[in-house]
RNA sequence: GCGGCCAUAGUGUAUCGGUUCGCAUUGAGGCCUGUGGAGCCUUAGGGCUGGGUUCAACUCCCAGUGGCCGCC
């Protein structure tokens, strides 16, 4: 379900097929984050205008509000948000762990306050797996127990070590279901995720111990949550030597551009993130010269679009002018147009590397994207 | 024409007879990376004019100017 089509000479970055039950995904991709079936501001008829071919979204969430039950009733995941493209779930340990409602987390699993009906719920890897079948997912994400990014060596140990068991039930769980004929997709997918915060032994025996477990895909979890982008980086490669080439590695939660680029480098073929669509909404779009920063007002009489070179709809109809008024005046309606432009810059990045590695010159548009993206990020350094 | 009220940052407001006039917004920087919160941090910018009372006035008094309201 997932082949490798060309290798890049110079980087390890890749470009391939990833294979699901609704149509191919070419890799690498990078996927919009629709946490509640919804990615804020854009619908998805609009993300897959906008390039995109996978989407990611929450399969605890979805179970809370309004029910993988009903979901499943109203013809699956796919069918009741009108998306017939790859949708991938993540399990909902994520934020539960970072949110005011959660209550604990134990070997079995997380307990947490509903958030909608505030009733104590018990969240495992069976039922992130069972919620899965409902949703009739592409992707189901095993369950992980992603610490604290400031978290204590011994936090960071055992929650690696929690993530391994769960990893181990969300396989045998999954195999179980799909053997009974419980799945809404029987080519539903299933994804690993290796933790082991910023320690490179960590991270590589984590690597090691998902790798064995026969995963359809791999996942590098627990980053860009506030360690440095060195820590980021290495952990990241560290993984990369150690999970199987063969099949698909997935950075989670990156990124920004200039990340995205550098990623695909170290041989990354999966990504996503609220990078774009929440820098949108704080007024900050995305241009191949680096970000600009809408909210301000020197953009008043500005009367180019966001970036002159872009073909989206918002860059051939509106002018930095118009969207920095409306930004301020109408703000909601400015979220949509706002993140549709960095939407699309991000997917027509990673559709110009894509090209870029069939065609063997990867690394030159590497060079040439992050020299002008970041020399306009570098800070004026004064006395 | 007469009477009343008001005058503090670009804008809207708060406080006080005594070392740095508070807040919001706006301006300028910065942050944001598997989204229950369209958020957070830093910084810039102010007492209408002229007199008086007082040891000391942005604060109290008078006049001017400007604005709002009412009356003739």
């Amino acid at each position: 379900m997932f082949a490798l089509h060309n290798q890049d000479s110079v980087t390890s970055a890749r470009a391939g097929t990833l294979q699901t039950a609704h149509g191919p995904v070419q890799t690498p991709f990078f996927m919009p984050v629709a946490t509640k079936a919804s990615a804020k501001s854009i619908s998805p008829q609009e993300l897959i205008r906008l390039g995109t071919e996978a989407i990611i979204l929450n399969a605890y969430l979805l179970h809370a509000m309004p029910g993988s039950g009903i979901i499943r009733e109203l013809g699956g995941i796919h069918q009741f948000m009108n998306f017939e493209k790859a949708i991938f779930a993540d399990s909902g340990g994520f934020q539960m762990i970072r949110e005011k409602l959660f209550i604990g987390i134990s070997d079995k699993g997380v307990r947490f306050h509903n958030p909608f009906t505030l009733q104590r719920e018990h969240i495992t890897p069976e039922k992130v797996m069972q919620i899965n079948m409902d949703l009739g997912s592409d992707v189901a994400m095993a369950l992980d127990h992603m610490p604290p990014a400031k978290g204590s060596d011994d936090m960071i140990l055992a929650a690696t070590l929690r993530t391994h068991q769960w990893a181990i039930r969300c396989r045998k769980e999954h195999d179980r279901l799909k053997s009974e004929g419980a799945s809404l997709n029987n080519k539903q997918l299933l994804f690993g995720i290796a933790q082991g915060g910023t320690s490179k032994q960590l991270r590589e025996k984590s690597a090691a111990f998902i790798n064995s477990l026969d995963f359809d895909g791999h996942a590098i979890g627990g980053l860009a949550t506030g360690e440095s982008k060195e820590e980021m980086y290495d952990a990241a490669i560290a993984q990369l030597a150690i999970l199987d080439p063969a099949k698909p590695r997935y950075l989670m939660g990156v990124g920004s551009p200039a990340d995205l680029v550098k990623c695909v480098a170290y041989g990354i073929d999966c990504f996503d993130s609220v990078f774009p669509t929440q820098h949108a909404r704080r007024g900050t779009l995305f241009t191949l010269n680096g970000p600009i920063d809408l909210t301000k007002g020197k953009f008043q009489k500005d009367t180019r679009p966001i970036d002159e070179s872009c073909p989206c709809e918002t860059c051939k109809s509106y002018t930095r002018a118009y969207l920095h008024h409306v930004l301020k005046a109408e703000k909601y309606t400015a979220f949509h147009y706002l993140s549709c432009h960095n939407i699309y810059f991000i997917q027509d990045l990673m559709s110009e590397i894509r090209k870029s590695i069939a065609d063997g010159y990867f690394n030159e548009l590497k060079k040439e994207f992050l020299g002008k993206y970041q020399s306009a990020k570098q800070p004026i350094k004064l006395p």
